[in-house]
DNA sequence: TTGTACGCGTTATCAC
DNA sequence: GTGATAACGCGTACAA
């Protein structure tokens, strides 16, 4: 049977409290008792129970990794491992556990945000593919439960971020095109409903007034491969002078490629393009992909370190992390 | 302040213990009482404690899924996101919470698997990437809680698995190959740490075997791409005549047509080339892979159903899944 | 230095 | 139908 601390009183012939104390490493215990005590409970091999400790000490040590909106599509697998990875491997490191959880919009309105947390006494949470309207977002930012989100900006008493620099990113993205010699530069962006498509259209927008190119060219898509080819063809039939695009993800930039090639126009030949993530496959598909490198671990690790500050009751103060540009082969000048 | 069972009793003006009955949906209670503590419940935003409940019932309602052996090599992705959420969709289609644990040889020898277990209650695990000398695999098996391995064919009073038919995939692909004429075809297989590596050699010695073709040619890498290329290497120095490449895994199997190419071989001209899993790159890359579709996502909720299975004090009959051949353009005979 | 006693939020076993 | 009461395994004032 499982063995407790009742046990190991026992058969140490001293108190529950006593050993309580040993265990837990206070000053006030006799070296002889607790060494005799340690060394039952090795030998017994005794493991606290998380569980009643967490009863009683208020704290689970636990936390919660809440992804959103991946159930239909399966592309943002690159994304999401490092992110988890990064996640978990910080939250060990602090002495937390990580529950995932996968949820949809729709589920979002079945099951409200702090039943999850509840339920298992989450320590805090971190929160993954929030859109504008999610209903989460909403009950998170005036929830009791500590939180912080990944790509959407917001600090509150309990509530942090971690993100990248979207909107440098984007700029990195058009001035490394600028440079190029491009003047007629047009973007395929995600759904609006991204914090992360704001920001990123801020910078495209921004790159181009200082180059004094007015009148931005701009289609909008769903970060998926599919969009990312129509959104080609739509922008080059109505500009047909268009010579570079930048793409807010690199599915977005693949379907680019693919319908730009439907069209008859040769990348970077014609068309240059850029997009944004640096998934793996950038490096492999022809021609090889210049994107925006994402920092998907730190995303994640940074995210976990972030939230135990919070769970310490220090403020939150938002964790901006620097984009880079990868160049490789999908922009050219020549 | 969080609202407990014991404030519901107290204002509804009955004991904890009828409340208890009411939300648990017991038939001995008043319909207007439950009804009553019900309506309660919800105007307060009443959660049960799952801490407190897995105290007393003794289940945590918490299934652990743990990851070994991706701490270094970031080319899991694709593979682990998918079992991860079939993991995730189906436990809690069944009721149970996910806590999520990557876990290394190292790792392995510091934390005993019981004490990952037994600290958060854990009723059952899901253990993915287990190797041959792995400590933990000897632990689990004569261990006391339910275990479900991912490509470990054990079974057990306790343990199942739940993999696919690699050695019927490995038949598959050299089928595949002697169809089109081969007759000199090689494998670069895993290392031999691995099982599923054992099960893909045995499948491409039989269907060698069957066809009257002897002395396999093999060669083993470490499932990834620069032990493909290396193994590429190898083998056609000292075979020549070689016309075909089974690997086992698409990594290795890039790395095999990357090597190829650094050969002066075209791929599939002069060498076909197949792989192994299915990844999204294997459709991105020139040319397209040929490959053995691994259904990552069942792997992943089958497994979780098991457990559950298991849970129910039913004995686990071990799954196993259909591989199934997608032809594209790194095989061919022409 | 050590032990007593209580509480954490539930469920379960009895009585009434 | 309903209500005391005892667990569950642990931490911690308060005493001794």
């Amino acid at each position: 049977m499982k063995v407790t601390i009742k046990d190991l009183a026992r058969l140490a012939g001293v108190s529950i409290t006593t050993v309580s104390r040993a265990l837990n490493g206070y000053k006030d215990v006799r070296p002889e008792t607790r060494r005799k005590i340690l060394e039952l409970a090795k030998e017994l091999h005794y493991r606290p129970s998380g569980i009643a400790r967490s009863l009683v000490t208020k704290e689970s040590k636990t936390l919660g990794l809440i992804i959103s909106g991946f159930t239909g599509s399966r592309k943002g697998h690159h994304f999401m491992f490092d992110i988890i990875y990064g996640v978990i491997d910080q939250a060990t490191e602090c002495g937390y556990d990580v529950i995932l959880a996968a949820t949809s919009p729709h589920q979002q309105k079945a099951v409200p945000y702090m039943e999850l947390c509840q339920r298992r006494q989450l320590d805090g949470v971190i929160f993954f593919g929030a859109r504008r309207n999610d209903v989460y977002l909403h009950e998170i930012i005036n929830a009791s439960v500590p939180c912080v989100l990944i790509d959407v900006p917001i600090v509150s008493d309990r509530c942090s971020f971690v993100t990248v620099d979207n909107r440098k990113a984007a700029r990195l993205a058009v001035d490394h095109l600028l440079l190029q010699g491009h003047r007629r530069i047009a973007m395929i962006n995600g759904h609006q409903e991204a914090y992360v498509s704001e920001e990123r259209e801020a910078g495209f927008r921004e790159a181009l007034k200082q180059a004094d190119l007015d009148e931005p060219l701009i289609v909008y898509g769903d970060f998926e491969e599919e969009s990312g080819r129509e959104g080609a063809k739509k922008l080059l039939e109505t500009n047909p002078d268009l010579t570079a695009i930048f793409c807010a993800s690199d599915w977005m930039a693949m379907g680019a490629v693919n319908g730009l090639r439907d069209l008859g126009k040769r990348v970077p030949e014609e068309v240059s393009v850029i997009g944004f993530d640096d998934i793996e496959l950038c490096r492999y598909v022809t021609p090889a992909l210049t994107t925006i490198h994402q920092p998907r671990y730190e995303l994640g690790s940074k995210a976990a370190k972030e939230l135990v500050t919070l769970l310490r009751g220090e403020k939150g103060k938002g964790i901006v992390l620097e984009p880079e540009l990868i160049i490789r082969n999908s922009t050219n000048w020549s």
